[in-house]
DNA sequence: ATGTTCATGAAAATCATTTTCGCACCCTGG
DNA sequence: CCAGGGTGCGAAAATGATTTTCATGAACAT
């Protein structure tokens, strides 16, 4: 558990470039492309680890992908949102309609008794440019 | 790519037992521990591809455990329903807020231009006997 | 019988991810 | 200045779920 990286800025860096979701070998993959003014580029456990903590700070955003595979980038501005992905080109779009979600999983948990709610809610499908 | 099993039925049976959601391992060494009537019980292989298949075929239900395991279970009646696990014991409760779902989708779809929107819906929380 | 099809088990292969381990670095106190 | 502790790092091994490969034998058709 590393408190900070001297990739972090790096990985931000890339992930600041597009507001698509990547996954750690992607990024790795990536850095290692650009090599930076000389530099090392991480390696794959670096990147991995680096993930993981900014993901835990809050600074990175996760979602869980189709094929399991764990993807990332950074968080908005806006406090709680969902993703609606393209499957076709991995485009990702923010969902506004989070109040509305909040408020089901609020009722659900008036339904049943269940307390410490916790809720993910994925969208996939074709995005106007790919359908 | 089979498109029967032997086991079909052991596997049917044991999901049938509970509405609990199971993973590949555990209903491999249940059925192992079983030994059903002098049979062999099936192979760990075996058990992956029935219980691909019969998800396939829209006689299972499954579920992306946050552990990154794929859980079944039989499905129920209804065509369409979400779940909300128990983080504590593992039990799993159907939703029944169907419909505002679909409508909150099916919104997003009008958003955004999104076309063959597919969807999940993951709750969790801790069960009225686990908190 | 001979051939073909096909589910099966065992083991190897994948794939994403995590852990281990030794190393180099940096800092701080002596 | 130097020893020692802490810490990020890379490489490789470990893990864990799942998939694939491959040889086999049973069932069925010819």
């Amino acid at each position: 558990m590393p408190r900070m990286s001297q990739y972090d800025d790096d990985i931000l860096g890339l992930l600041g470039q597009s507001t698509r979701f990547r996954g750690c070998q992607e990024i790795h993959v990536r850095l290692a492309e650009r090599r930076p003014r000389g530099r090392r580029p991480p390696s794959l456990s670096t990147v991995y680890r680096t993930l993981y903590r900014l993901a835990q700070d809050g600074v990175l955003d996760t979602l869980q992908s189709p094929g399991g595979e764990r993807l990332y980038r950074l968080c908005g501005t806006s406090s709680r949102h969902h993703h609606l992905l393209c499957r076709a080109c991995g485009r990702v779009e923010d969902i506004a309609r989070v109040e509305e979600l909040s408020e089901v999983a609020e009722r659900i948990g008036q339904d049943t008794g269940f307390g410490e709610l916790d809720y993910s809610f994925e969208l996939s499908g074709l995005c106007p440019g790919c359908s």
